[in-house]
DNA sequence: AACGTTTGACTACTATAGTAGGTGGCACTA
DNA sequence: TAGTGCCACCTACTATAGTAGTCAAACGTT
């Protein structure tokens, strides 16, 4: 499985657990509203500058986004 | 200290520790050799994807290209 | 039914990741 | 001296990350 997927899935899942919905996840970490959708759906595969302040956002370690087993 | 830099510091350490030029850590990654050189002096932010082959030239788990204390 | 919220999907654009070729310097070795 | 490998640095290019605006489908709520 692709690293990019499983930083969607994982995305999708933390950013859902805080109860945020895409536009409020990317307000937050100061992005697109259409580029966290494109994240979530694998179109896209973020820098780690961008992995960086998603994981601020969400309040969790970077390293749980990229998590293999699940964040 | 950004994920970006700390990312530098390990891709270098971790390829100077296989014993590897950044040409021939280029050429197993499917990467340009002055790419790599910009990532280790933290000139460019790695995407996941790129994170993900250099982490299979290198052998190594893309937990510790990105860990803050070293990989 | 109608309403608001969320998300997928599209176009078009700008910023930056990543490629390719070169120069020159530094260390080492013949 | 010459010759190699390694790396910083430069210019210019192509590919893709990331922005911005919009439309429509799907959902629950009243």
């Amino acid at each position: 499985m692709r690293l990019r997927s499983v930083f969607a899935r994982n995305l999708r899942l933390l950013r859902q657990a805080t109860g945020l919905s895409q536009e409020q996840l990317a307000d937050l970490a100061g992005l697109d509203r259409n580029y966290v959708g494109k994240l979530e759906r694998e179109e896209n595969s973020p820098t780690v500058d961008t992995l960086e302040v998603l994981a601020l956002a969400l309040q969790v370690d970077v390293e749980k986004l990229i998590r293999r087993n699940g964040p």
